[in-house]
DNA sequence: GCTTGACACCTAGAGGTTCTATGCCTAGAC
DNA sequence: GTCTAGGCATAGAACCTCTAGGTGTCAAGC
């Protein structure tokens, strides 16, 4: 069963809002802001990065740091509208369930 | 893309905690309590209740009402267990999601 | 009598996303 | 020398959801 259930790309675009960043370390990012519940296997999120920046929205960079080599992502201006987008439809979402399973917003 | 984000089986458990229902009637029910978000296609909503009977969460029974027929769907204590457990599952994944989207619970 | 819309069920298969599994390479510590 | 962490990548399986069709009843309007 999938842990991340259709919402990476928005994630990955919210994390990416506070700074570029190379993959490995969105990795690392999405595990701390998760606290841990996204552990992701990096064939599920190089893939994703790949089809984001096909997409238009994100733009990438090589850079060699202490003899190894990243590549960076940064939000395109496509992809910084694409990320509002998502959050507003995150909590959309979010609500929806809520609704669905008769939870109030906390708890 | 997918409107239920593999979140339908806990959706359908937690619609049928408040009481039996069939499938037409599951249908209009997560319509009501979503708000309009959730508008389900009948070929994704009676899949996933055989899905469901068939993993032993649910059990059915036929009823002819007003020459119409109906199959009706009700938990079975795993179901209740399971339902209990979807619930937990939605709240740690919303939490990790607005963790990543830097949201508080309200917003 | 016919048509339309709501009610009520079903399946096959396409499509998309995510994971598993695997491979390659560097740097630093032991 | 070997291990761990850092860093990237792809192929294919598995899974879920939607699209697109099909069947049939009943009530209302024309």
């Amino acid at each position: 069963m999938s842990e991340v259930h259709g919402h990476l790309d928005g994630m990955l675009l919210a994390t990416l809002q506070a700074g570029p960043l190379h993959g490995y370390a969105i990795v690392q990012e999405l595990r701390a802001r998760s606290d841990g519940a996204f552990d992701l296997p990096e064939g599920t999120v190089y893939p994703a990065l790949h089809r984001l920046e096909h997409a238009g929205l994100l733009a990438s960079r090589w850079e060699v740091v202490g003899g190894r080599r990243r590549r960076v992502y940064a939000l395109s201006s496509d992809g910084r509208h694409a990320s509002r987008k998502a959050v507003a439809r995150w909590k959309s979402f979010r609500r929806a369930v809520d609704g669905v399973l008769r939870l109030e917003a906390g708890q």
